[in-house]
RNA sequence: GGGAGAUUAGCUCAGCUGGUUCAGAGCAUCUGCCUUACAAGCAGAGGGUCACUGGUUCGAACCCAGUAUCUCCCA
């Protein structure tokens, strides 16, 4: 036999996909005679390698869009990459660093060349190792989020929002990056539960020398920037201080005590230090008693010359040095451990700090609205549905969208700002200019008269906008491309992203385009690692995509991710999975080869005929349970259905019944139906498994130009007259068949040894019916009926039946009575259990009618059993 | 602190409208086999008080209440 023992994707996996590209089966265009099928893939960050993450989803899409394109829809799968501001820009300005390159130092068209030249170099990385995967794009359409047309598209979203009112600028406590040097949104904020210290300061109070107000706080460097202290005004232990002044500690500037019941009075001492420009709270508290704001940080987070002291020290330096003085001073009254929680930057991990800055905002309510609702009514679905309530639960709560970062590498805000400091937005600098010139009555204001904000954009500003930009639905709202696509069908993301990217994206079709963007939105779980820790660089724990890929085949990776994936659950990565992915290929491989080593003989006659009834009323139910798999996105369930069928029904019990004994040829109509099956297995298979399931159609038989089971019609199930009885009946003889391996098992036979089998049976008629089948999986060379137990033999009970394998010289009476009469025992207690059932009045009034049937079923059945083994006991 | 979800075999999970397809699947385990498609395999077997305690019901893994533990989201 020519055919390797083992399957070796390496050899085919590159060449196939290359001949799907030469076929453009990937390629999608608007056709109004099928009906579209679309996904937007989550662009990966552009500096980004393939993890496991993108393995999982993108098998996943992959698996989806392939179904389609095989349902005969027009499959559309649109790849590309974000651009990842902050990602992005931190990576080049450590690439610059190393070589010397200060980015202080670089204009900022100096630096955005820097950054272009390196995404070129890097940027396509990820989207090449897609491919090793086998994911279906069409790669023609590969977008990038800075791209132009889609820059042009983020332009033209923000000058429309702008101009609905729905974008402002304002002076708002955000969450400042000092690593990064950014704001950064509510949403890119992790909380951390950390162990802090509060210290407890002495204020001492003006007029009253050696009499203070002992404050506590987590911040000691920031009370350079106190503006009050503010007391609870029922704290009864404070009453005398009530319209005091105090002086702040080492600075010695004097402070009023102000009173408001939003002080907690058991929580600290009861004394806050009122801090606006570095507390939110604060700073509400501020505006409400009209105090000034002190602000003593810098970008980078050291503090300042209003700071006075410390100045130029970082926030952590700064807080060590003042608490060495204040300790030294004896204003540090104590120090304690207490939980708190660390707001740090998801990007840069830096500690995030609170501060007052201008920057520019998205309102949302109008947006959130009706992005809730068409969730709510199921206008998108999730899945799982668990995920409807965290989303219900941000959507009513949501805060506007800080979209301004202070970085260079994205779209810059295209606000431009007059001498007069007022500004105006516009497309680009002609408008601009025709705009200010109206605003400012000044028709000789030029162009160098005006200065752009210097911020750029949220990278989710650009990201919210994918399922229409990626059509050109900004450039061109008519176009063909984007009627026939928008709206996608599904999504396939993580639910870390749901607020950030899915809500938005929701808010954004439904704004833009009067339409949901996606109706179906699955969420992936996370991939972890076998002690259920994330994946991550520094731990290690994480394999390589590309390895992976080349030791065990993309197919055997692909099933591997999706054997243990229910929608929503975290997948506990096991090498041990991607070994299953990979024995299934070579299961499948080995099927393909046993069929292909068989001679045909046109002369023999059609003796299968039951083992294909069987297969065929079997092959139909497995695939109404797959579509209806697919139909409510349970992915992991139709792959463990398909496995099954292919392992279990096919291999292991189909291929066994019809298969010749050894170089004996086969007939032409058993192979005939051989191979239609094992056709149709692979179009079922071909969505998780594309390379194998290819090279194996195109070995099975010569193809003709464009076929190929990648765009083969996916099967539809084909009823089987009598299926249901051609089951049961088969499952019937099956049981016959495991009676007597077992039996095998139990005596220690071989699996080929001869035996002969004998039976009391009430149903003659399954006997003679699927005599060859039980004869060749039991390896019987005589099945006989008969009226008497035969001496010395073993036996067992199925059904009503009683059957007995004849040994002579290998019985153990006392070992064979021991087994029957635990059998019957058992029986005894399910008929008595039935019984009870069925003599409670109240069970036989209240239940339905075919559950009542179905217990007198089990109760005549447990009867019959009961009594063949009564008489087995006593034939021993 | 507020909210959501979960708890079923050693592991990962199914289990629909309460009732024979109700205690399941895959993996793992154990036993025996190198039986000419496959040892990346074949045959067989064992394994669970459905977290706990009550309640509703003729009947509960499933419905209700409480308890415990875990996870996630938000503050």
């Amino acid at each position: 036999m020519s055919i390797a023992k083992t399957y070796t994707p390496a050899d085919v996996e590159a060449k196939w996909y290359q001949r799907w590209q030469e076929q453009g089966f990937f390629k999608a265009k608007a056709n109004p005679r099928k009906q579209p099928y679309s996904v937007v893939i989550p662009p990966p960050n552009v500096t980004g390698v393939l993890h496991m993450g993108h393995m999982l989803n993108n098998t996943i899409q992959d698996v989806l869009v392939r179904r389609a394109r095989m349902q005969g829809k027009e499959a559309c799968w649109v790849p590309g990459t974000d651009h990842a501001s902050i990602a992005t820009e931190a990576k080049v300005v450590a690439l610059l660093k190393e070589k010397g390159i200060d980015k202080k130092d670089l204009t900022r068209e100096e630096f955005l060349k820097h950054a272009w030249e390196w995404k070129e170099k890097y940027g396509g990385i990820i989207l090449e190792q897609l491919k090793k995967l086998g994911a279906s794009c069409d790669w023609d359409r590969t977008r990038f989020t800075m791209e132009p047309e889609l820059t042009e598209a983020v332009l033209r979203v923000f000058v429309d929002l702008h101009q609905k009112g729905l974008i402002y600028r304002g002076i708002r406590m955000v969450n400042w990056d000092p690593q990064g040097g950014t704001a950064v949104s509510d949403e890119e904020v992790i909380a951390k539960d950390t162990m802090a210290k509060m210290y407890h300061l002495r204020y001492e109070v003006v007029g009253q020398a050696g009499q203070f107000l002992t404050v506590a706080t987590s911040r000691p460097e920031t009370i350079m920037a106190d503006v009050a202290v503010a007391l609870n005004p029922n704290d009864p232990r404070y009453t005398h201080l009530h319209g005091a002044k105090v002086r702040i500690p080492l600075l010695g500037r004097e402070i009023p005590v102000i009173l408001d019941e939003y002080v907690s009075i058991d929580f600290g001492t009861g004394a806050l230090k009122v801090t606006p420009a570095h507390d939110l709270n604060d700073y509400e508290l501020g505006l409400k008693h009209n105090l000034p704001v002190i602000d003593i940080l810098n970008n980078d987070g050291s503090l300042n010359e209003k700071a006075e002291l410390y100045v130029g020290q970082d926030r952590f330096a700064a807080r060590r040095n003042i608490v060495k003085d204040l300790e030294a001073a004896g204003l540090l009254d104590k120090v304690e451990e207490y939980a708190s929680v660390l707001q740090t930057s998801e990007r840069t991990g830096a500690v995030i700090e609170p501060r007052l800055s201008l920057q520019w905002f998205l309102k949302m309510e109008h947006l959130a609205k009706p992005a809730l609702e068409v969730v709510e009514n199921d206008e998108i679905k999730l899945h799982p549905p668990k995920f409807k309530n965290m989303y219900r639960a941000w959507m009513e709560n949501v805060h506007d969208w800080c979209i301004s970062r202070q970085l260079w590498w994205g779209q810059r805000i295209p606000a431009y700002y007059l001498p007069d400091g007022s500004f105006v937005v516009a497309l680009n600098e002609e408008e601009a200019l025709k705009l200010a010139r109206e605003k400012s009555g000044n028709a000789n204001l030029q162009a160098t008269d005006l200065r752009q904000d210097e911020d750029v954009l949220d990278t989710w500003f650009s990201s919210w906008l994918w399922p229409i930009s990626v059509f050109d639905g900004f450039k061109d709202p008519d176009n063909a491309d984007v009627n026939y696509f928008y709206p996608t069908n599904d999504l396939v993301t993580a639910p870390e992203i749901l607020f950030f990217w899915v809500a938005r994206m929701i808010m954004a079709g439904l704004e833009f385009r009067k339409q949901v963007p996606f109706r179906n939105v699955y969420l992936t779980g996370i991939v972890r690692d076998a002690q259920g820790r994330k994946m991550s660089k520094s731990l290690g724990n994480s394999p390589d995509p590309l390895d992976l890929i080349a030791t065990y085949g993309a197919d055997g990776v692909r099933t591997g991710m999706l054997f243990s994936s229910p929608a929503g659950n975290d997948l506990l990565y096991d090498v041990k999975l991607v070994e299953q992915g990979r024995n299934f290929t070579n299961k499948l491989w080995n099927a393909f080869r046993l069929t292909q080593g068989w001679e045909v003989d046109a002369t023999l006659p059609f003796v299968n005929a039951k083992a294909v009834e069987w297969f065929s009323a079997k092959l139909h139910v497995a695939q109404l349970e797959l579509d209806e798999h697919f139909e409510k996105f349970r992915m992991s369930d139709a792959l463990m259905t398909v496995y099954k069928l292919v392992w279990d029904d096919f291999c292991s019990f189909y291929l066994e019944m019809v298969k010749p004994a050894y170089q004996a040829p086969i007939d032409p109509e058993t192979l005939r139906h051989t191979t239609s099956f094992l056709e149709t297995l692979l179009k079922l298979m071909h969505p998780f498994m594309p390379f194998i399931t290819e090279e194996i159609w195109h070995e099975l038989a010569e193809r003709g130009p464009k076929d190929y089971v990648c765009v083969a019609a996916w099967p539809k199930p084909a009823p089987v007259t009598g299926g249901a009885d051609l089951l049961a009946r088969m499952d019937k003889a099956l049981e016959i068949v495991a009676g007597v391996r077992n039996i095998r098992n139990q005596k220690g036979l071989g699996p080929n040894k001869p035996l002969t089998l004998a039976t009391k049976t009430d149903d003659a008629a399954l006997l003679h019916d699927y005599d060859g089948v039980i004869r060749k999986l039991a390896a019987l060379t005589e099945i006989s009926v008969v009226e008497a137990a035969p001496a010395a033999s073993v036996s067992f009970v199925t059904g009503g039946s009683e059957f007995f394998v004849p040994l002579e010289g290998q019985i153990d009476l006392v070992a064979e009575k021991a087994r029957l009469e635990k059998e019957l025992e058992y029986a005894i207690g399910f008929r008595d259990s039935v019984l009870k059932k069925l003599s409670n009045e109240k069970f036989v009034q209240n239940a339905k009618p075919d559950v009542l049937e179905r217990e007198r079923q089990k109760l005549a059945d447990a009867e019959a059993k009961i009594a063949t083994l009564q008489q087995s006991l006593n034939n021993l």
